[in-house]
DNA sequence: GATAAGGGTGGTAACGATAACAGCAGTGGT
DNA sequence: ACCACTGCTGTTATCGTTACCACCCTTATC
C-alpha cells in the first residue's frame, strides 16, 4: 500500500507538466481539450482524488460557508439549512454545519472553531451573541448573516424576521376572532432567545388590546416539544380553567397542547382555541388543523445563499450590509375558529 | 486592511520561533505554560486566528468526517446526524454533511466531492450504491460505514438494520392482533431504498402468513410526508374498503393516513388499524398513539462514532470490518387495537 | 565530575496544490 | 515582413502550518 498519487505522479505518467494536470481540473482552464480528456482518463485510472487541501491553502479561498444552528432536530432549521445547502452548491460552495444546542456560550466556541477552517461567509442564527462572538465575527473579514432574527444591531447583513412582531400578529387575530382570556405556552429559558421574543410579542399585544397577559405557562427548556406542549397544557387548564384560547410557542407543542385537549374531551375549536407558530407540516395536517404563522424558513435559507453568492461574487457589491426583512404569514385555521356562542 | 496576521507574525510579537507558537495552539505541546499563555494572549490581542487548512495539509488530517444523508428534512436522519456529530466532536472531529436527495447518482457526485476534503472516514446511509460510488469507497484508502441498512456485501464497516425484517416484524404483531386484511402505504420509487425494502418485508411477511399481499398503495416520490399519507390513505380506502389495518412506510405518513380515517369518520383503532414506522415523536403524542418500531437513530449515530473513533485511534483496531447490527423494537401502542367484535 | 535524561526551544524542509509570469507556436491584419 | 493577439504549456515561488532533527540547559544518578 503505497502513498495515493498526487498531480505530479498524473503529469509523470501524462508527460505533462503539474501545471496543465491543475488546469485540467478546473473548469476555466485553457487547457485542449484532447489533453484535458487525456489526463482525467489517466488520472482515473490511476485512482486519483484532487486534494482540496492543498488547493484551498494556496489559494486562499475554501469553498466553505459557516452555519451555526440551535440544533438539526427541528424541522424549521432544518428546511433552512437544506435549502441554502442546496442553493450554495449550485456555486460551488459546500455549508460548514455547527450547533449551538440554543447556548450561546456554546456558540462562541463553536463560531470560534468554524472561522479556523477559513469559511468564505458564516451563517448565524438569531441576533443574540456574547461580546466576544459578535468580536470575533466582526473581525474575520469575512460577511457575516444574521438570520431568524431582526436584531437591534446587526454585525452584518441579516435576513430574518421579527419573532416578536410576528407573534403580536397572532394575538392580533386571536382577539379579532373574539378571544379574551388568552395564555401562553413558551419555554422558561432564556437560552431560546427567540422563544422569548415570542413571548415578549404575546405580553406586549395583549397589554395594547388592554387584556390579561399573565397566563404564561412554562415548558421547560428548549427544544419544546409536542411531549412537553402537552404537559403544559395539563397545567394551564388545571391552573387557568377559564382560559378560552392558548398560543404555543411552536405548532409542535401547540399539537401537543392540542392532544391534550383531545384526551380531556375538550373541544378545539369549541371549547379552546389553539394557535402555534412555524408552520410545521403537523399544523396543516392535523384535525383540527391549527392556526399557525409561517415565516418561511425556506426562503430564509435561499435568500441568504442569494446574499452569500451576490456578495462573494459582485466585486462591485460593496454595500456594507443589507438587512432582508422576511414578513411571516398568519396562517388562519380550524383551531382557533370562532367558538359558538356559549355560557 | 492589511492582510490577517500568520503564526510569523505572532511569533515575532511575542519574541519566540513559530515552531514554539506552533506548539502553544496544539494541547499536546511541550511548551512552558508561561510561555504558552503568553503567546495565546498576544495571539488574542492581534486577533490572530488558526489557520486549519494549512496545518491539515502540513499534518495530512483533516479532522473532517464525511456524511451522506437522503435529507436533513426528517427527523430519523436529523436524530442520526446530531448524535454522531456530537459524539464525534468529543473526539476533535467535524462532520462534514451531503445530501442525496434520494439518488444514489447524485451520491455518487456527492461522494467524489467530500473525498476531495480528504475526510478521515466516511458515513453513507443505506448499503445501495453505483459501481462507482462502492469502487471510490473501497478505494479511499479511509474507514467506511453503511448505515441505516444491513448490506449483502458490506463495502466496509456497518451500523444498521435490517428494513425488511424490522418491516416483517411489524406485520407479525399485526397477524397477532388478528388482522388479515392488511395494506401497505409506500413510496412508489425504488429511488428510496430503504422504503423498498420494507415493502419487501411486508409482502414477505404477508406471504409467509398465507396473507393476500396485493394490497399495495403508492404514495409518490420520497420523502413521503404527512399529506402524501393522507392521500395515500383516501386512495386505500376508496379502493380496498375491505381493509381493516395498515401498514405505513414511516409514522408521518402513518398520521397522515390516521388524520384522514378522522376526517371520514372512522374509528382508529375500532374500524382500521394503523402502523407506521420509524418512532417519530408524532406516533408517541398522537391521540390515539401510534404502534411503530424504534430503529434507533440517535443510537445508529452514536455507535458509528465510536466505531469511527476506535478505529482512528486505536492503531491495535486492525479489524478489518465490523458489522453492527441495531435490532429495532416494535412499539405496541392504541392504534393497532384488537377490534372489537364486528361484522 | 562525567554521563544520562528530559523539558523546552529553534531551524529547515516539506505537505500538494495554484498565482504569476514567461514562452512559444500559429493566425490575421496591415 | 512586421506586429499584435490568441491558445496552450511550462517554470518558479509561494500559501501557513507541522514533522523531524538538533540543540541547549537543568537536574538526577553513579
Amino acid at each position: 500500500m503505497q502513498k495515493p498519487p498526487t498531480m505530479k505522479d498524473v503529469a509523470k505518467a501524462t508527460g505533462v507538466s503539474v501545471m496543465t494536470v491543475s488546469r485540467a481540473f478546473k473548469q476555466d482552464g485553457s487547457v485542449s481539450t484532447d489533453t484535458r480528456d487525456r489526463i482525467r482518463q489517466v488520472a482515473d485510472d490511476m485512482g486519483y482524488v484532487f486534494d482540496s487541501m492543498a488547493a484551498n491553502l494556496r489559494s486562499q479561498r475554501s469553498g466553505f460557508i459557516a452555519v451555526t444552528v440551535p440544533t438539526i432536530d427541528n424541522a424549521n432549521f432544518a428546511d433552512t439549512v437544506g435549502a441554502l445547502s442546496a442553493r450554495l452548491e449550485t456555486a460551488g460552495l459546500q455549508v460548514l454545519l455547527g450547533y449551538t444546542n440554543y447556548d450561546i456560550a456554546k456558540e462562541e466556541q463553536l463560531v470560534e472553531q468554524l472561522l479556523r477552517r477559513r469559511p468564505e461567509a458564516i451563517v448565524v442564527t438569531g441576533g443574540t451573541h456574547t461580546d466576544r462572538t459578535r468580536r470575533l465575527l466582526a473581525n474575520a473579514g469575512i460577511p457575516v448573516v444574521e438570520t431568524w432574527d431582526l436584531p437591534k444591531t446587526p454585525i452584518g447583513h441579516v435576513v430574518g424576521f421579527s419573532n416578536q412582531a410576528a407573534m403580536e400578529a397572532i394575538v392580533d387575530h386571536l382577539v379579532a376572532q373574539g378571544f379574551t382570556r388568552v395564555g401562553f405556552i413558551g419555554g422558561d429559558a432564556e437560552n431560546d432567545t427567540r422563544g422569548a421574543d415570542r413571548r415578549r410579542g404575546f405580553i406586549a399585544a395583549m397589554q395594547r388590546h388592554g387584556l390579561d397577559a399573565t397566563r404564561l405557562i412554562g415548558g421547560g427548556l428548549p427544544p419544546i416539544s409536542m411531549q412537553k406542549g402537552a404537559v403544559a397544557m395539563g397545567n394551564l387548564l388545571d391552573a387557568m380553567p377559564d382560559a378560552q384560547a392558548v398560543i404555543c410557542v411552536s405548532d409542535l407543542s401547540a399539537f401537543g397542547a392540542l392532544t391534550e385537549c383531545m384526551r380531556r374531551g375538550i373541544a378545539v375549536p369549541g371549547q379552546m382555541a389553539i394557535a402555534g407558530f412555524g408552520a410545521y407540516e403537523i399544523s396543516a395536517v392535523s384535525v383540527p388543523t391549527i392556526t399557525t404563522a409561517d415565516p418561511f424558513p425556506r426562503d430564509i435559507g435561499l435568500r441568504t445563499a442569494d446574499l452569500i453568492i451576490s456578495v462573494l461574487t459582485d466585486a462591485a457589491d460593496t454595500r456594507p450590509q443589507q438587512i432582508i426583512a422576511i414578513a411571516p404569514k398568519v396562517i388562519q385555521r380550524q383551531s382557533t375558529a370562532r367558538p359558538v356562542a356559549r355560557q
